[in-house]
DNA sequence: GATGAATGAGCATTCATTCAT
DNA sequence: CATGAATGAATGCTCATTCAT
């Protein structure tokens, strides 16, 4: 990996954090109600058309309980991406479950597939916000989110039968999962029938296997999902 | 508690092209002193503080004058990123010139190299543009700057002597090009020494090559850039 | 649901009292905790940033008590004030027995550096408190505070050996009680080694001596504090 | 002087000068409409009340304008209080103009009477200002405006015929214009009649008088103003 | 054409105060 | 008696845009 490089300096981001967690069941409804509003309204509208005043209308709780929770508008939306996060990085460690006993390319295929559709779900708002809050990249919650990606790849390299040695394991590494994360998701923005994702996805799966071994399954290393 | 979002609906832009193009030598660099007084202030602070009054008086021009040549602010932004969109296809064209002679590989590792350089290059503002000001990537300027990268790649099948079956040549290139082109972003993106971004340019050609066709460079394909 | 709730009617001073004097301990500890927690914000901070939300929390109290205690924000303050000038004045009454066989500028002295002192003890927060929150200087309670200063001055008068005719002994008493007191106040607020102070408050009681018997103190009117 | 006295730290006000002076007539009109309607919301409400909306709305500009002028709230009050500073330090030096040819008395009693009567005009808002915003008592105009009210005892020392020694000359003069500063401010403040006023302005002339010299005036320095 | 003073809707955020629990 | 979650009017201030000069 090559996360030792220094970034671009960005402006500071200030305060993500939540104010408080909430621990009574009231609170809980009313600092979920208040993220669920800005997921509605991300869907929605732009993220440059997000107010706080229109957040916690649409929550249906005052501006001064929206601010008893979060510091700052920011913080909202870190709070959604946070949690549409959290929901990836469990779906994930979900398919890997699932992958075991599988083809290798089909372990690879099936774990696109499921990273895909997490990235689609739409309680998960990685679409929009991606596309319209670029900060939420810089979020460390989406950072280690990305990990859990980068010890897919590794996977497939310690599952290979066939070891190839990858010249420069760390940047290898880091290039593949920024490529088959950048790859899901524009797979994930596109519109239209499932049949053309699904085509993406299987082909991408190939190309995966390619980058990561060199060289093009063998039958015995195919065996499709649906087998 | 995240209700039925329902599909991201991207909220019109507004008018993106210049009020008028300027003919005459002191409109043109009245227009360009705008477009450069953007980029200046895009260099070196955030997209968000980015604001007309500023622009206009880096730019040396009244405020007027900047809105009678741009209808809005997103429309300066989209100039400045049609005008470095420009020159990274114009400095990727050369590129290609360039591979004329030179092995695959070598081929494929210098046109990545160059379109690095060139989403480096401090006059075009890619890093901070597409980090901060998301609506860039749904430019037509934009879109045109990786068709070209998607030729890249259909060259790359051309010239290769060994034809590998695409099973999807469609799909199969669309995904390359995304992906090719989100990795070199990431590295251009890199700061630091050069050593460190010339390995990620190494292996990311590696990694096409192999993507590409499915397997390695033999010795013959491979002559570097600099042999 | 909270329904709507006007704001302070700007205007007025609103009431000023506590809402009720606490009569057991607990709740005298109460009422304490909060004036007290109030005299550590104004120390620390300026009297512009002085939430009722934070003193309560600083008090150790929840809001809805305070609020139990004291009818609005100023009331706190006020009450502060009030315990500050009531200890002004009797650190004064005591002073004034102890000039008791002092010679005349030598007690004029010792109350001056008793006033001196009172304004400046940290338990009072006079000189936060009147620099920042103008409308102490109206508080009932300040204003008698200042009653004892005028009578200080009678006290001069009435022990001078030779009586000097102040032609118009209400306008000169006033006079002189206000000039002594804001004297004394702009000595309190010098910060710096006890040294400067010390000499201002030597002059300050040459000059008030002056004033009320139009001619320096001869040799055995002089004998100093310390003698 | 004892201005090499460290005085309590206090918290930054912020940026008060204006954001820009205006040249033109039109730009002078607005700025002045927005220093006026900020005296005359001070003279009627206040100074907590003052809001920047209201200023702008009684100034009759937008409160965009306002902020073309003046970076925050506080710099309008400021401004105001500087140009009522200016006037009364043109008062005053004219006042001493008027003094030439006076008796030494006399001339103490005229400085005295145009003081207040600056004080105390309704242009200037130095009662309310002062008894409402604290913070002017820190200004850089305000402060030089009492180097002047200090010049004035000066002058009072270099005229008399008898020198005094005032054993400090440095305490007792920031003292003395300290006391004379805040009386005439005290007069300045009481309303009613002017007949009470006049009063306290001679009895306030008689003590100074006392103060500087330590002795009444005799016959030949008394000469009032009006012979 | 060029200017820049003026606009004002709209934003993020605060905080004194209430009242259901 | 005590709590503290909730309230929402109100504030200071920004900035894209217009239009009279």
């Amino acid at each position: 990996m090559v996360t030792s490089v220094t970034r671009a300096a960005v402006a500071p981001l200030g305060e993500l954090e939540p104010r408080k967690r909430p621990r009574q069941a009231r609170s809980q409804a009313t600092f979920a109600a208040i993220v669920d509003a800005c997921a509605q309204m991300l869907a929605h509208g732009r993220y440059e058309a997000l107010t706080t005043n229109a957040i916690s209308e649409r929550a249906g709780v005052s501006i001064g309980t929206l601010y008893e929770y979060f510091p700052n508008r920011e913080s909202i939306v870190a709070a959604l991406a946070a949690e549409s996060c959290r929901r990836l990085v469990v779906r994930m460690a979900q398919a890997v479950e699932e992958t075991v006993g599988l083809a290798p390319f089909a372990g690879v295929e099936h774990l696109i597939r499921a990273g895909v559709g997490a990235l689609r779900a739409p309680e998960n708002v990685f679409t929009v916000l991606l596309k319209e809050a670029p900060f939420v990249l810089r979020l460390p919650a989406f950072q280690e989110a990305r990990a859990a990606l980068t010890e897919l790849c590794q996977d497939i390299r310690v599952r290979s039968p066939t070891r190839l040695e990858l010249p420069e394991p760390q940047a290898d590494t880091w290039l593949i999962s920024q490529m088959l994360f950048s790859a899901m998701l524009e797979i994930a923005f596109l519109e239209g029938p499932p049949g053309r994702r699904a085509v993406l996805e299987h082909e991408l799966a190939r190309l995966t296997f390619r980058m990561a071994l060199g060289r093009d399954p063998v039958a015995g290393e195919m065996a499709s999902v649906s087998e």
